[in-house]
RNA sequence: GGUACCAUAGCCAAGCGGUAAGGCAAAGGUCUGCAAAACCUUCAUUCCCCAGUUCAAAUCUGGGUGGUACCUCCA
């Protein structure tokens, strides 16, 4: 039995989807800048619930948003289009932006083996979508239209925040009112923005010219791709308090109901104890933990040791850990693929009913990893226990049928100069001149490579 | 200022009322020409601090201290 922890009522729920397509929606990246390894950990987490669901026998439409416009560099909706600050910056259209953005967050998520969701949508690709929604949500009297644009009137909305646990009188209070004079209530948010002349996006809308407001879109693609019933929607934590509790508003103000059944949030990436961000320089992308010679897997394995629903701590001490960790993990599945021995069959069927309640314990994926380690402490090499390491795998993503392939990675990286040197210590460890062998192997060694004996031959590992 | 989450060994991190999982690192051993790898063994009388509840608390309550996020403010 699968439970997960649902924002909405704040409790550790079983989990009853409505029919045996699980509805699953996820907020997706802005496409407005390099995604770094705190937004690769979102992309993870949605990865994982995917797995878990199917890994308990449920089929899945999954579904997940492309910001392409709209999302404001304020979430009072003031200020300017992310998008379009880039793209006047780069000198390139936004189309051209979102594209080479989007393009190298794909790439991104597919080294770290996340799947692709069945839809995967644009924001701009839905414009008329937005518009019928925002059509319903105005006939229905949950929104009106002033000389800036259509809003939301959150007064119609009795339950507005319920998600972020806000208490409206407080917040009202503290808040700066007046930001918008033909605004009914401070909080009221924005569904259409009348375009200014020099606005780059815009659509012709019952409005006039203008562009959606960020919220709309994951409503109108969540109506549009799975209907009324979500099963579980997902995202970080900093979306709990404004974007999804206007997507709450939104969907009640068109279907009268909580659309969502579940809401799942995960908590962010640190680095070194402190957030990630531009002005500390503390950014890490896919890319550069490659350069410095970790493998994406890696940093996989590493997101799978913390539990989603808390901050995790990244260190590149706490990534080359991982790295061992995984490198083992491999190489214990090939011998594990190749073994002849034989298990005792109620031992592994005990870990891996342990792993699958971990799993279905609200992801707890930390825990889960602890029976891996408990099959592989198993002395006798078995292809029951390869079988077994394969099953896992369908939750953990560590692409362990084809870790033959992953470690001859690591093989294959290895230069020239580097194999003429072993084989010249090799010459000189078969000579008995000990001394001019470990000269070569120290000088391997500082290259950055380590030479690894085995009974005949030898292999070189990078360090 | 408001709201929420968190604090467990050198690092990462589970456990959330019944007496501290797991990985990495480290130390000793087997192996080896010596190493490395592999394998075996060791590695938190204790869970940020101070009170309280309980037969029993890392786990519950209250008060501190520190970290982080969101809202607000400010740039």
């Amino acid at each position: 039995m699968l439970t997960l922890y649902n924002s909405l009522t704040k409790k550790e729920e079983e989990f009853h989807p409505q029919t045996d397509t699980v509805g699953f929606y996820f907020c997706g990246p802005t496409v407005y800048w390099t995604q770094h390894i705190g937004n690769m950990r979102a992309f993870f987490v949605m990865d994982s619930i995917r797995r878990v669901i199917k890994f308990n026998g449920y089929k899945i439409n999954h579904v997940m948003n492309i910001t392409d416009v709209g999302h404001m560099t304020s979430d009072e909706d003031e200020g300017d289009d992310k998008i379009e600050l880039t793209a006047k910056k780069e000198n390139k259209s936004p189309e051209e932006v979102a594209n080479y953005y989007w393009d190298l967050c794909y790439k991104d998520i597919k080294k770290l083996n996340i799947e692709t969701p069945e839809h995967i949508v644009k924001a701009t690709s839905v414009i008329d979508e937005i518009i019928e929604f925002i059509k319903t949500l105005i006939k229905n009297g949950f929104a009106y239209e002033t000389q800036k644009g259509v809003y939301y009137d959150i007064s119609k909305f009795k339950d507005y925040g319920q998600l972020g646990g806000m208490n409206l009188n407080d917040k009202l209070a503290g808040a700066r009112i007046a930001v918008d004079d033909f605004k009914r209530n401070p909080l009221d948010f924005t569904l259409w923005v009348k375009a200014a002349e020099n606005h780059i996006m815009k659509w012709q809308s019952p409005w006039g010219l203008g562009y959606p407001g960020w919220h709309i879109e994951c409503s109108a693609i969540g109506r549009k791709f799975l209907g009324n019933n979500i099963d579980i929607h997902g995202g970080g934590v900093e979306h709990k308090t404004v974007h999804h509790e206007n997507e709450i508003a939104q969907n009640f103000g068109v279907c009268g109901t909580q659309v969502v059944k579940y809401w799942v949030h995960l908590e962010h990436l640190m680095m070194d104890g402190k957030k990630m961000s531009k002005s500390l320089k503390n950014i890490e992308s896919v890319s550069s933990i490659i350069e410095k010679g970790y493998s994406p897997l890696s940093l996989r394995y590493l997101y799978l040791t913390a539990h989603y629903s808390k901050q995790q701590n990244f260190t590149f001490e706490s990534l080359a850990s991982c790295e061992t960790a995984l490198q083992k993990i491999w190489n214990a599945t090939v011998e594990n693929k190749n073994g002849k021995d034989l298990v005792d069959e109620s031992q592994i069927k005990t870990i891996c009913k342990n792993f699958e309640n971990a799993v279905n314990s609200n992801l707890n994926f930390p825990l889960a990893l602890s029976y891996v380690w408990e099959l592989l402490k198993i002395k006798n090499k078995s292809k029951q226990i390869y079988n077994a390491l394969l099953f896992f795998d369908n939750a953990l993503g560590l692409d362990l049928k084809n870790a033959e392939l992953h470690l001859s990675e690591n093989k294959c990286l290895i230069p020239a100069d580097i194999t003429e040197l072993a084989l010249k210590r090799w010459q000189a460890k078969d000579e008995k001149n000990w001394a001019l062998a470990d000269k070569y192997r120290k000088e391997i060694d500082d290259k950055g490579f380590t030479i690894l004996d085995k009974k005949s031959g030898y292999d070189i590992l990078k360090k």
